[in-house]
DNA sequence: CCTGTTGTACGAATATCTTCGTAAACAAAT
DNA sequence: ATTTGTTTACGAAGATATTCGTACAACAGG
C-alpha cells in the first residue's frame, strides 16, 4: 500500500514542522518556517494548499481557520528517502552510507552504545 | 573550498553512471540509462551538456565524440545529500538514519562486522 | 562525390516548483 | 455600520528542470 511520496524541497520543510508539532494553522508552521527561511505568508499558504491537492496533507475546513496535518508518515517518508539515497548514491549498499553517517556526525558514546546493542539484535535475527 | 552541489535527480543519475564507468562518451551513458528510464538520446544529451555548464562534467572535445566525465566526487556529493538528509527528515540525528538504515537493508555478517570494527574506532577516538 | 550514420548544437515546448499580488470572506473592534 | 486585521482563494509571473525536434558537421563506405 506504499505510495509513491515524492515531496520537493520545501515540502519537506513543511512536513518536518507538522512532525514535529503535529496539527496546524498555516500561520504557525508559516512562523516557524520564517526562522530559517525567507517567505511571504501566501507563499506557504499555496505550498500547503498544494500539498493539500497532492494528498500529503489532510486538513479541516470546519473553522474559517483551517487545520492541516501531514498525511504521509515520517517513518514511511524517511525510508522512501533512504532507499533512492542509497540506490542512486551509494550503489546501493547501505554498509557504506552508515559508516559514512558515523564518520561525519559526532554521535554520544550512548549513542554509539545504541547502536552496538541494534547490531547485536541483527546478528541474532540472522541466524 | 567545498562547492554547493545540488544536482537534479536526473543528474544523479548520470552522476551515478560516470563514477561507475569512468569517462564516457553520451552514448555509453545513454544506454545505460534507457535500461531504467525512457529518453531519446538528445535528451541525455541535453542533460550532460547542461551539467558540463554547471561544473558537474568535466568533457574532452578534441575528438569528433566529445568524452565526459564526472567532476565532483562521490564521497563529496554522497556527503552533501547526507547531510542535507539528516538535517531535515531525521531532525539531526545521524544515529537515527544509521539503525533505519540497518532495520531495512539486510546486512552480511561480515558487513555487521565491519560496522562493529568502525565503531570501536569511533569510541577510541572520543576519550 | 554521394549517401547514410553518428554526433553535437540550438532552440523551443512542456512540465513542475516557487513566489507573491490581489480579491473576497469573515470576524472583531470601534 | 464602517473599519481593521486575519484568513483563504485564485491566478499569474518567474525560475528551473525535462524533453525532444531540427539542423548542421564529420566521417565512413561505396
Amino acid at each position: 500500500m506504499n505510495k509513491h511520496i515524492k515531496p520537493t524541497e520545501s515540502e519537506l520543510e513543511i512536513l518536518g514542522i507538522l512532525w514535529e508539532k503535529g496539527a496546524s494553522t498555516v500561520r504557525e508552521v508559516h512562523e516557524i518556517l520564517e526562522q530559517s527561511k525567507e517567505a511571504g505568508y501566501t507563499t506557504t499558504l499555496k505550498l500547503m494548499q498544494i500539498m493539500h491537492e497532492k494528498g500529503l496533507l489532510t486538513r479541516d475546513a470546519s473553522a474559517k481557520t483551517h487545520i492541516y496535518e501531514a498525511a504521509v508518515s515520517r517513518e514511511n517518508t524517511q525510508q522512501q528517502l533512504l532507499n533512492k539515497m542509497i540506490d542512486t548514491v551509494y550503489k546501493g549498499s547501505a554498509t557504506q552510507l552508515v559508516m559514512q553517517a558515523l564518520g561525519h556526525h559526532r554521535s554520544s558514546p550512548a549513542e554509539l552504545e545504541q547502536i552496538r546493542r541494534y547490531l547485536n539484535e541483527m546478528e541474532k535475527k540472522q541466524s
